[in-house]
DNA sequence: TCTGGGGTCCTAGGACCC
DNA sequence: TCTGGGGTCCTAGGACCC
């Protein structure tokens, strides 16, 4: 698109790495950097990113590593390095910061930027995306790509259409023309089920939702989600961006879940590996220095049917085993419902959450809820101080997991 | 060896209150 | 007494994103 971009109306930036977890495993491995190399997908796993050559095999991200396998037979697995991948970000975050204060982290791999106020230093956003770009290249020899557009969402499309390792600029006034050519399925938002919806009746391109009435738009989606998917279709989404770290972002629910390695009815192992999540959750969560009201778990079948179930208490904890008392009980009504069926997932997830400081418990019941958030203190320190699963609940020292 | 794990937001219906 | 509406909370499910 025409680089007439020192317009302060196309100002925002998204940065994108490209196949950020692969490139960044690679950098170790430079040997590797030109055969197709697959990050995750071990047993029962996806594939959590795929650098370019395995990508001309057909591999992406989210794909049974079974499946990528048979595409791609000759790819290497390589296992993700979570906490390399977190440093790696917030040193990429880091320089971001060091254009513009305007930086809303989006993931560990996306960022947006308002850089219309970096014009005077730095020249126009092209040049400011193009100096990113090198910047990034240098200090951690990975590749981004950059969308340079007036609003969030056309950005982010953009960056999507210059990767790998490209720039390119959408101005406003030719925001209509870029978007209406395109699939509905590229907008931010419209997944699969939606587009099949908006496909049944005769709506292919961005142009074809922008054109119908808004009403029907909110008869089919909702109110909400209809007059959203308008403003994207027109380009006309939020143009200001709520600078965010993703370090320091209060979270509204925290969860953890687990597919086991073998499907299992059998309630013992259930309830074990209910208390195991309650753990992990409720340890974070104290970490984090929050509580929550709402216990949920999630149960996904053998057949992949997904159910959910929750409840609110009366007040907020953070103590692990109230997490998983109440955790269990929902897991007990639900068996009480849909009978007793093999399990492929289960998870805990704590919502409502609110900083602790300030919601101390009542001591009505008291005592003993009392003990026991002392007994999950003393958890969390000795995990600390000796490594975290060092000192855990006595029901999950025997029968760990094969 | 079919389909992870971490989240967010929206919808819809019912309860309950004003 | 009847009728109606609005607002909020709770629960379950769905869709989507990285």
């Amino acid at each position: 698109m025409t680089p007439q971009d020192g317009s302060e109306a196309c100002s925002i930036l998204h940065v994108d790495m490209d196949a950020f977890y692969a490139s960044v495993m690679l950098r170790d491995r430079p040997e590797l950097r030109d055969e197709p190399v697959v990050i995750g997908g071990g047993h029962r796993g996806v594939i959590l990113a795929a650098n370019y050559p395995a990508r001309r095999f057909g591999v992406r991200s989210g794909m049974s590593g079974r499946d990528a396998l048979r595409l791609c037979p000759q790819a290497v697995r390589l296992s993700p390095d979570y906490r390399l991948f977190e440093r790696v970000s917030s040193s990429v975050m880091e320089t971001f910061r060091r254009v513009t204060p305007l930086v809303e982290a989006y993931s560990l791999d996306e960022a947006f930027l308002d850089v219309s106020g970096a014009g005077r230093r730095l020249g126009t956003p092209l040049q400011v995306a193009e100096w990113l770009r090198a910047q990034v290249f240098d200090e951690q020899q990975i590749t981004c790509s950059v969308g340079v557009a007036g609003t969030v969402s056309v950005a982010k499309l953009a960056s999507r259409r210059a990767k790998p390792d490209g720039v390119l600029v959408v101005t406003p006034e030719r925001v209509v023309e870029y978007l209406h050519p395109l699939d509905v399925g590229e907008l931010f938002g419209v997944g699969e089920k939606t587009r099949a919806k908006l496909l049944r009746i005769g709506l292919v391109t961005v142009g074809d939702v922008a054109r119908i009435p808004l009403p029907t738009l909110q008869q089919m989606l909702g109110r909400a989600s209809g007059a959203h998917l308008h403003q994207l279709a027109w380009g006309t989404d939020r143009s200001s961006l709520t600078p965010r770290r993703s370090d320091d972002d209060p979270e509204r629910s925290m969860g953890a879940e687990e597919t086991f390695s073998r499907d299992t009815a059998d309630p013992a192992v259930i309830s074990r590996e209910l208390l195991r999540l309650s753990a992990r959750v409720t340890s974070r969560m104290r970490a984090a220095g929050m509580t929550g009201r709402t216990v949920a778990i999630r149960i996904r079948y053998s057949d992949f049917t997904t159910l959910t179930r929750s409840h609110t208490l009366a007040d907020p904890t953070d103590v692990t085993s109230l997490v998983h008392a109440e955790a269990f009980r929902l897991f007990e009504v639900l068996v009480a419902q849909a009978g007793q069926r093999r399990i492929r997932l289960v998870g805990v997830r704590v919502e409502g959450l609110r900083p602790r400081a300030g919601s101390e418990r009542q001591l009505a019941l008291g005592e003993r809820e009392r003990g026991w958030a002392e007994a999950d203190r003393a958890v969390d320190l000795a995990g600390r101080r000796f490594g975290r699963g060092v000192v855990k609940p006595a029901a999950l020292l025997s029968g760990d997991r094969p």
